[in-house]
DNA sequence: TGCTTGACCGACG
DNA sequence: ACGTCGGCCAAGC
């Protein structure tokens, strides 16, 4: 298995580590997993996500607190929903990070 | 081989 | 609340 394909599973299973009706950002998600200063890597890891695989990719938004696909496209509306119907409120494009932000306490899945 | 781009981020004007 | 810059690093051309 490659050191990036390593690197991907790191990242995914800690997108699986944020709680229903929470969110992260992709520099926390890799900040998490292990991988500090290294946000665009959560980027890579959710655009090569495989087929049918369980994964709440919609949890994680950009450190502005936006979705970070364009605006309109399919899937920034797919997110949006899935968000809203968790509970997290949008503010226009914006969702509050003080409010929503996943906050583990530690690195164990377990404890969160 | 080198340069640009990108579901990004934090610091600084 | 902007815009810019440098840090990251894989992919594509």
């Amino acid at each position: 298995m490659s050191k990036q394909q390593e690197a991907f599973e790191k990242i995914w299973a800690t997108i699986r580590r944020i709680p229903l009706g929470r969110v992260a950002t992709y520099g926390q998600i890799a900040s998490e997993a292990g991988f500090p200063k290294r946000p665009r890597l959560t980027a890579q890891a959710l655009a090569q996500v495989p087929a049918g695989m369980e994964l709440p990719w919609y949890r994680v938004i950009n450190a502005q607190g936006r979705i970070a696909i364009p605006e309109g496209s399919r899937g920034y509306r797919e997110q949006q929903r899935r968000l809203q119907h968790e509970g997290v409120k949008f503010e226009g494009k914006r969702i509050d990070l003080a409010v929503y932000r996943w906050q583990p306490r530690s690195s164990s899945p377990l404890l969160d």
